[in-house]
RNA sequence: GCCCCCGUAGCUCAGCUGGACAGAGCGACAGACUUCUAAUCUGUUGGUCGCAGGUUCGAGUCCUGCCGGGGGCGCCA
């Protein structure tokens, strides 16, 4: 079905044509949310110059030429020319009865795409931080979001599960035995694990050695050392599991594609560049040079594909993924969820790999910048000794912060049914939190406003949910087809506002921002609570007018769910 | 030095790709519970949109230059 906007623009579409000739009928009509009415159509001021006439005489034309009165009040031309529009209450609840009947809830199904989305990438043997999480929690949504647009998601999570750190942490995981509790470290406590290693490995010059020569081992793929890797690999997904898991991300073994997997293709890549002449050596490393890349004191930028022991940094990998994320997944779209520090090394890797031709033209390349998480202090997100915080301690707490609300606000629920919900509350909210600001901007970490039920927050929808679940299930009765009728201000409101489901999933899509989501289905629970405090539901006048309400409350649940859906946060049964 | 991001109410943030007087939430102040979950609501308060130019009928939004904050800029990813 069409939103309001859509069915709108496209009667403009024939006025515009009908009124000014058929070369202005694709002139966008400017449709736009109004203060004064629910749209208004902006096109008459931008069009008067071209006609050469007065803005609003050619609003009055246009006026004229539009055949609306089925779905519109008579259009009110105002100030310079803004013709507003406001709905008839009729159709609206047309509308809305037919939202209520279709599965999709007006969001379109687009042409497929496919869509490969690199994020989360967390590190082998590493215990996840705030980082992680805001690109793990925005990369599932953008995911989530795009999948029920229609597109094919690849999602590529790019662990770091390969480099010289790896020599140290195979021997130290030799030096305590695989199976010992020490081991277990990487699943429960992996900066543990690490710190263990590390410690020996400033401290005890043998097992640097040893540790050195591991690397050598691992280089060269020796069968036993590629063993205790593969088990290290094999500790480190338990974590991963375990955090997805908590934080209810899509993310499966299904999905890794970790440094490691390009090892193979690093010599090649080199090679190729070479000898097409786009790599040259400079200073014993293999670099790209490119164009409009310069840093310090003019100097050009080089990407290090080769480093000048012969190794392979990131940056090579980076090129072989692109290339396999383009050539093996044939990719129409490939977004990277990462740092926003990183730009720079992904406009270069891009464009080498441009000039390489493993990167067409029409393929587009996206990077969705991560902003730092932040903590009180404006600094970067720390524990009070200055610490990196670990993840899960972070989500437990948010789940513990949620749990002592509920058990103080509703004392009658068990105690099994309050765990049940502070998880889905607690870490809803942060998932939330990370979402409804954009994603290039840091954001203040703080519970307390996180976990508020008034405002923006996860909770709030979540209580919103809540709250229609409960007039359900007490209306006896499941919701039938009835006729909609909107009669209170409320209710119109409402109406309007699910309308803007499919519009404003369509714009995520589009703009990769999840928070425009959150904005709206801030909006969205706004609206509701105003009915719900104005507009009696079970206890309405009159039957008609109560199943009305039902229906109201139907959708609005439905696409309350459908939307904290996509951005990977469940609505419990109540709160 | 060069490049990227940011600067909007006391605080945290929006601002729908250029449209009418700049919006929310929190905070503060004043109200609303024999009512479907009062953890929810209503109202009031509050801003030279960092500064100065420019483009435009129209600029928080686009361009240029400053000021201020963050980040990046050759062998860590």
């Amino acid at each position: 079905m069409s939103s309001p906007p859509q069915v709108l623009a496209e009667r403009f579409r024939v006025a515009l044509g009908n009124a000014f000739g058929p070369e202005l009928a694709d002139v966008d009509p400017v449709i736009r949310p109004s203060q004064f009415a629910d749209f208004q159509a902006n096109v008459a001021l931008p069009l008067a110059k071209r006609l050469g006439s007065k803005p609003r005489d050619v609003a009055a034309r246009l006026v004229e030429s539009l055949g609306l009165s089925d779905i519109t009040q008579p259009p009110e031309i105002s100030g310079p020319g803004f013709i507003n529009l406001t709905l008839r209450p009729e159709w609206l609840a047309d509308q809305v009865r037919t939202l209520a009947r279709d599965p999709r809830l007006g969001v379109p199904t687009e042409p497929s795409q496919v869509v490969p989305i690199d994020y989360s990438a967390p590190n082998v043997a590493k215990e996840m931080h705030v980082g992680h999480l805001r690109t793990t929690v925005v990369g599932d949504a953008l995911a989530r979001t795009l999948e029920h647009l229609g597109h094919r998601v690849v999602r590529q999570n790019h662990v770091g599960d390969w480099g010289t750190p790896f020599g140290m942490l195979v021997e130290h995981l030799l030096d305590v035995g695989e199976h010992s509790e020490e081991a277990e470290l990487l699943v429960t406590s992996p900066n543990d694990f690490y710190q263990a290693g590390r410690a020996k490995f400033d401290g005890d010059e043998e097992f640097a050695a040893r540790a050195r020569r591991r690397v050598v081992a691992l280089q060269a793929h020796e069968p036993e050392t590629m063993r205790v890797w593969r088990e290290l690999l094999e500790l480190s997904k338990s974590y991963f599991h375990s955090i997805y898991t908590l934080l209810d991300v899509t993310l499966t073994d299904a999905d890794l594609a970790g440094e490691s997997s390009y090892n193979d293709e690093l010599a090649q890549i080199c090679d190729e560049l070479e000898a097409a002449g786009i790599a040259t050596v400079s200073e014993g490393a293999l670099c790209v040079f490119l164009d409009g890349f310069t840093g310090r004191e003019g100097k050009p930028v080089p990407l290090i594909i080769r480093k000048s022991d012969g190794g392979y940094g990131y940056g090579t990998t980076d090129l072989a993924t692109i290339r396999h994320r383009v050539r093996d997944l044939r990719a129409d779209r490939v977004l990277y969820v990462i740092g926003a520090p990183q730009s720079l090394h992904l406009q270069m890797v891009w464009a080498t790999a441009r000039k390489a031709g493993w990167l067409d033209d029409d393929v587009e390349v996206v990077h969705v910048q991560i902003g730092n998480v932040l903590g009180a202090d404006g600094k970067i997100l720390r524990t009070r000794s200055g610490g990196p915080i670990k993840l899960r301690s972070l989500l437990e707490e948010g789940v513990d912060k949620a749990g002592q609300v509920l058990a103080q606000s509703r004392p009658e629920l068990s105690p099994q049914d309050r765990e049940a919900i502070a998880l889905h509350v607690g870490i809803g909210a942060i998932k939330y939190a990370d979402l409804s600001v954009s994603h290039d901007s840091e954001y203040t970490f703080d519970f307390e406003r996180m976990l508020s039920l008034t405002g923006n927050t996860g909770p709030y929808l979540q209580y919103a949910a809540a709250r229609i679940r409960s007039i359900l299930r007490k209306a006896g009765s499941p919701v039938g087809d009835a006729d909609v009728v909107l009669t209170e201000e409320a209710e119109r409101l409402l109406a309007r506002t699910l309308l803007g489901f499919g519009d404003v999933v369509t714009q995520v899509g589009v703009t990769l921002e999840p928070h425009r989501l959150c904005g709206y289905l801030f909006e969205l629970a706004q609206a509701f609570t105003t009915f719900y405090e104005s507009c009696p539901v079970l206890k309405a006048d009159d039957d008609s007018t109560r199943a009305s309400r039902l229906v109201l409350c139907s959708v609005t649940l439905d696409v309350l769910v459908v939307g904290l859906g996509l951005l990977g946060i469940t609505a419990p049964e109540q709160m």
